[in-house]
RNA sequence: GCUGGUGUGGCUCAAUGGCAGAGCAGCUCAUUCGUAAUGAGCAGGUUGAUGGUUCGAUUCCGUUCACCAGCUCCA
């Protein structure tokens, strides 16, 4: 017998070999309907995995991210098998779970048709049916890698003969006639995948290198519940509804043009928006001890040289000879910003110094990589480089995410932090690097906040912090860095005088909080669906007037409002009806419609509508203000 | 950049190897209306661009540009 530690501390005792399956069961069937894994000893295993000895073991369901994975790993292997038994020529390739499902890669003379993807479903729902039971076995890695080439599997026989030499066993899973090379765990048979739909296919390279061979993935998506499925896919329509490409037409925010792919135009709404968004901005790194410059947009090839863009960037810079000498287009704002401190002499009492740039920079991205507001060829970075000194660092980091949690949560927005280590290719002392990561990580750790690290990722000039703020579809998108960097000091043989009357050489921190303004107003925008917080919201209220003769009145209310500090309001003039005027603005998204009839002019009164709640009431002028004023300096979201 | 898909008035979308059509938006007129669409009329297009096949191309073919999905890259 051995003794089985379950949840909460529940020790219970079974046979020698009994399956963690068979434990599950014995919890209730319910349980084992919904199990896809199992967690013996902190490790992912199979629910037919053997208990040899005494051990602690939890069952993971779908809700469990590891019983996720199984599960559409699984899911993953129905695919494969469905393909293999359609297109027996078709070369496997590699098929993991993702975070909305799992994909699969083949090698197939063309890529699937929908007509073929949908032929693949019936084959994989058949797969399914017939519940093939999901066993593991295993083969010495010269004999997998003969195997496999022996049936034409040359994807597979690379992948083994990276183990080749380390003499491990190689593992593999078996439904029917269908085996495959896998780590695992799987659920228990391929009966479990209930609801599947395959979404999409597209090329996608081998190993994701370029330079290989296009190979087609076909991506899907599974859930043991058809409800859940349907969940998913009414998910995928929302943020459909939600992309600020589209919104951003509809609201009259930004436009792309062809004469301009990746240069977006900002139309007026979209600029009042921006311009709330810095201003905001600028307040809040007043108060954090900024001041703030601004660098040109063109500076010559020296400049560049010494920086060591021209060398390491210059594909994605946009260049020009002007009078003969070589010029660029900058591409980020930080040789500028180290010629600025370059400008005067800094003595230790300056330090830290932190500036700040709006600055707008061009990079030459590919043209597929370009996507809305989110990926742009220029953009304005919320940019600032803190001049320190080393005793410095973990103080002044602190500030800096002091100051992002300060406007993150003004957006109601949540972050994961990463910490990106040293790269191969770095430059530098090994010490410092180890001083200053060390010094990154106590920082967040001091703050309570987690993070995940990110080896081998960081800048060749030092390590970093990267935010990942999720909006409210739970998709995260890179926004705010913090990098340290101990090179460009150098390359620009920064200084200051320190205490002992000796030159010394400032630490820098590069840092932006939005990351570029555009991007940023693409998150917000999705993540509020457009209904901007009244503080941003491009129109904060629409005046409506009921009838042409209300007209005068809806103007005056108008500039009463602007007397309050309420200055972004339009009024309705067109000859319409009252519901057709409201349709329109409740499409705009705007925070506030007011309404003026006969009574309102007459009493000097407003009928409020808010978006959302609907008729609010009729108040008089200034309870409207006090009501709206204070939403704005609130920043309330609703 | 690579693979595949798409491209028709400001927007959303029809149609066709033989005069390119609708709804919304716009303009004009009528209506002056109380919380999500009043009615009528008018105007709006070299069907992304460019070569070719054809008596005739928006439709078929080539090239090119842009966009979409994914890969790669990244704020």
């Amino acid at each position: 017998m051995i003794k089985v530690t379950l949840k909460d501390g529940i020790v219970k005792e079974f046979e020698q070999g009994v399956t963690a399956g068979d434990v599950a069961k014995s919890l209730g069937a319910g349980l084992y309907k919904a199990a896809c894994a199992a967690q013996i000893n902190g490790a992912v295993a199979d629910l037919r995995t053997p208990l040899n000895e005494d051990c602690e073991l939890s069952v993971l369901t779908f809700d469990d991210e590891n019983g996720q994975r199984a599960f559409n790993h699984t899911a993953s292997h129905v695919l494969a098998q469905a393909v293999k038994r359609l297109y027996p020529d078709a070369k496997l390739a590699i098929g993991p779970a993702i975070d909305s499902g799992f994909y699969y890669d083949f090698d197939v003379p063309a890529p699937f048709t929908p007509e073929q993807l949908e032929e693949i479903e019936e084959e994989m729902k058949k797969i399914v049916k017939e519940a093939l039971p999901l066993e593991r076995y295993e083969m010495d890695a010269p004999d997998a890698v003969e195997f496999f080439k022996s049936k034409g599997e040359i994807y597979k026989a690379e992948l083994v003969e990276e183990h080749a030499s380390s003499g491990e066993k190689i593992s593999f899973y078996r439904q029917g006639e269908f085996e495959e090379l896998c780590a695992g765990p799987h659920v228990p048979d391929t009966g479990r995948i209930k609801a599947f739909k395959l979404t999409s296919c597209t090329g996608a390279y081998w190993r994701g290198d370029e330079k290989n061979k296009m190979l087609q993935r076909i991506y899907g998506t599974a859930f043991p519940k058809a409800s859940q499925l349907e969940e998913h896919l009414a998910r995928i329509e929302e943020a459909k509804k939600r992309d600020h490409r589209k919104l951003g037409k509809e609201l009259g925010l930004f436009t792309i043009m062809d004469e301009g792919p990746g240069f977006p135009f900002f139309l007026p709404k979209g600029m009042l928006l921006r311009n709330t968004l810095i201003d905001y901005w600028r307040e809040v790194h007043r108060k954090y001890g900024y001041v703030e410059i601004s660098s040109p947009m063109i500076l010559n090839r020296a400049l560049w040289e010494r920086s060591g863009h021209w060398y390491h960037y210059k594909e994605n810079m946009y260049t020009t000879v002007i009078d003969e000498t070589d010029f660029a287009i900058k591409p980020m704002n930080c040789p500028g910003g180290m010629l600025v401190y370059k400008s005067q002499p800094h003595s230790y009492r300056d330090l830290p110094l932190r500036v700040g740039e709006l600055g707008l920079v061009h990079r030459h991205e590919l043209s597929g990589a370009l996507h809305g507001l989110f990926r742009v060829r220029c953009f304005t970075q919320d940019d600032a480089h803190i001049f320190m000194t080393w005793e410095q660092m973990k103080d002044e980091i602190k500030n800096v995410v002091k100051l992002f949690d300060e406007v993150y949560s003004v957006f109601g927005l949540s972050y994961q932090i990463e910490v990106s280590t040293m790269p191969e290719d770095h430059m530098g002392d090994i010490k410092d690097w180890d001083f200053a990561t060390e010094t990154l990580k106590t920082a967040i750790e001091e703050m309570g906040k987690e993070y995940v690290i990110n080896e081998g990722d960081g800048a060749f000039y030092g390590p970093k912090l990267d935010f990942h703020l999720s909006d409210c579809l739970g998709r995260t998108w890179q926004c705010g860095t913090i990098q340290l960097d101990m090179q460009l000091p150098e390359r620009f043989e920064l200084e200051y005088i320190g205490a002992d009357n000796e030159k010394h050489r400032p630490v820098m921190i590069h840092r932006v909080v939005l990351g570029s303004i555009e991007r940023f107003i693409g998150v917000i925008t999705e993540h509020f669906a457009g209904a901007f917080p009244v503080w941003l919201a491009p129109v904060q209220a629409k005046i409506l007037p009921i009838a042409d003769r209300h007209q005068d009145a809806c103007f005056a209310l108008q500039k009463a409002l602007e007397e309050k500090g309420i200055i972004r309001t339009e009024v309705d003039t067109r000859s319409e009806k009252l519901g057709y005027k409201l349709r329109e603005a409740q499409l705009q998204k705007i925070p506030y419609m007011l309404v003026v009839g006969d009574k309102e002019a007459e009493e000097g009164t407003v009928s409020v509508r808010k978006r959302g709640q609907g008729d609010i009431g009729t108040m008089t002028v200034d309870e409207f203000v006090k009501l709206i004023s204070a939403e704005i300096a609130s920043k309330e979201i609703f």
